[in-house]
DNA sequence: AAATCGGGGGG
DNA sequence: CCCCCAGATTT
């Protein structure tokens, strides 16, 4: 923390004294999370006692998917039963998911379970203590793998579990979506440019109570946030907007209709859509949710012939795929009464009438097996 | 109703 | 590499 004071004395009245005192916190952004974490952080949860790496594993696969106040029964329960990793691979399965029941996730109790069953035979019972073996555990990726090892045995090991992302994607206003590699790549990078090498175990809990109760998802608090004074996003004005959402996966719906092609000589049978809804006003062959309704309409209409599959095609709209199964189906006599109710032209293909078509029904109209001769 | 959370697994 | 999933909770 520096500070630069600014006097002066008027000359004409030298009673008078100004003072500017600027205050300018040049302390790293570390530091000032450390002093935040000194005075605000939780330091006394069950695990945060008595810390051993079993004790904090455990504690850290319950946190992933559940908060504080919910996982600390649960906590103190599994730890009861299990109080070391040996009696946890000791125990049936069935125990285990026992313990774990209300809590979700339960593939995760199933690794839990696992990776006690690998320490007890490959490592004698005792938690291994090399980054590379805790990572080769199942369930434990790099995030899980340096939470443990940090906070338990202070080794120097960087973590971005979820509130650590949307801390530092705020604080850099870091553009684009975490769930893509690159984006969480660049975050990774930063943890390792911040993470202090002095007082790693508790930077890192302060980084997750930082995001957990100031930096919250939806109304940070950022009025007490240690690292307010530089946050990007605070000073854009739009902490919330990071970091960015998945982008809309346009999850794109699908649908599928079949359009009835009905052809007497040069002519086609369209009718207008209603004036709402997907080209409305438009004229259109007439549409049937699939083919099973077509050949009903045909049942009843045994003048037309026997319906000719065309080849499909998908048309995009911007909202949703529609895939379209075109049948041809011949007249051989005059036109029949058709389709009740709407506006309907017989669309002559040497002398087309002037309506409004779709691109798809252009496209259809464009079909070289509309304009050949009839192949009975 | 949609987003979330870290890691696993399949294409 | 990319996408999807588990499931209960929060917004």
């Amino acid at each position: 923390m520096l500070r630069f004071a600014l006097g002066s004395t008027l000359w004409s009245d030298p009673g008078i004294h100004f003072y500017l005192v600027i205050t300018v916190n040049t302390d790293s952004f570390a530091k000032r999370v450390l002093d935040w974490y000194q005075i605000h952080g939780r330091k006394t949860l069950p695990w945060q006692l008595n810390k051993t790496p079993y004790r904090v594993w455990v504690s850290e696969i319950m946190l992933q998917q559940t908060q504080v106040k919910t996982v600390i029964p649960y906590y103190q329960r599994f730890m009861a039963s299990f109080p070391d990793v040996v009696s946890l691979a000791d125990a049936d399965s069935d125990q285990v998911l026992h313990h774990w029941t209300g809590l979700g996730y339960y593939a995760r109790a199933r690794n839990l379970h696992q990776a006690a069953r690998v320490i007890r035979d490959h490592y004698q019972g005792r938690f291994p203590e090399r980054f590379e073996e805790v990572l080769g555990l199942p369930g434990i990726g790099r995030s899980t793998a340096g939470a443990v090892l940090s906070l338990s045995l202070g080794q120097h090991h960087g973590i971005l579990d979820g509130n650590v992302k949307r801390v530092l994607a705020r604080w850099l206003a870091l553009e684009g979506w975490p769930g893509k590699k690159e984006v969480e790549n660049r975050l990774w990078e930063r943890v390792d440019q911040l993470t202090p090498q002095q007082g790693v175990a508790q930077y890192n809990q302060a980084m997750m109570d930082l995001g957990a109760t100031i930096c919250t998802r939806s109304r940070p608090r950022c009025e007490l946030c240690p690292v307010q004074a530089d946050c990007r996003a605070h000073a854009l004005g739009t902490p919330t907007a990071y970091p960015h959402g998945k982008p809309k996966t346009t999850k794109i719906p699908e649908k599928q209709s079949c359009f009835l092609l009905l052809k007497h000589r040069q002519q086609l049978l369209l009718v207008q859509r209603p004036p709402q809804g997907l080209w409305g006003g438009l004229y259109c062959f007439p549409e049937f949710r699939d083919e099973v309704e077509l050949r009903a309409w045909l049942v009843r209409h045994p003048e037309a012939g026997e319906p000719k599959p065309l080849p499909g095609f998908r048309h995009t709209f911007s909202h949703f795929h529609l895939d379209i199964s075109p049948f041809l189906v011949e007249l051989d006599h005059q036109p029949l009464e058709v389709m009740a109710g709407d506006e309907r032209l017989w669309y002559n293909l040497q002398q087309p009438a002037s309506v409004g078509l779709a691109a798809a029904t252009k496209k259809l109209l464009a079909y070289p097996q509309l304009h050949t001769e009839r192949t009975l």
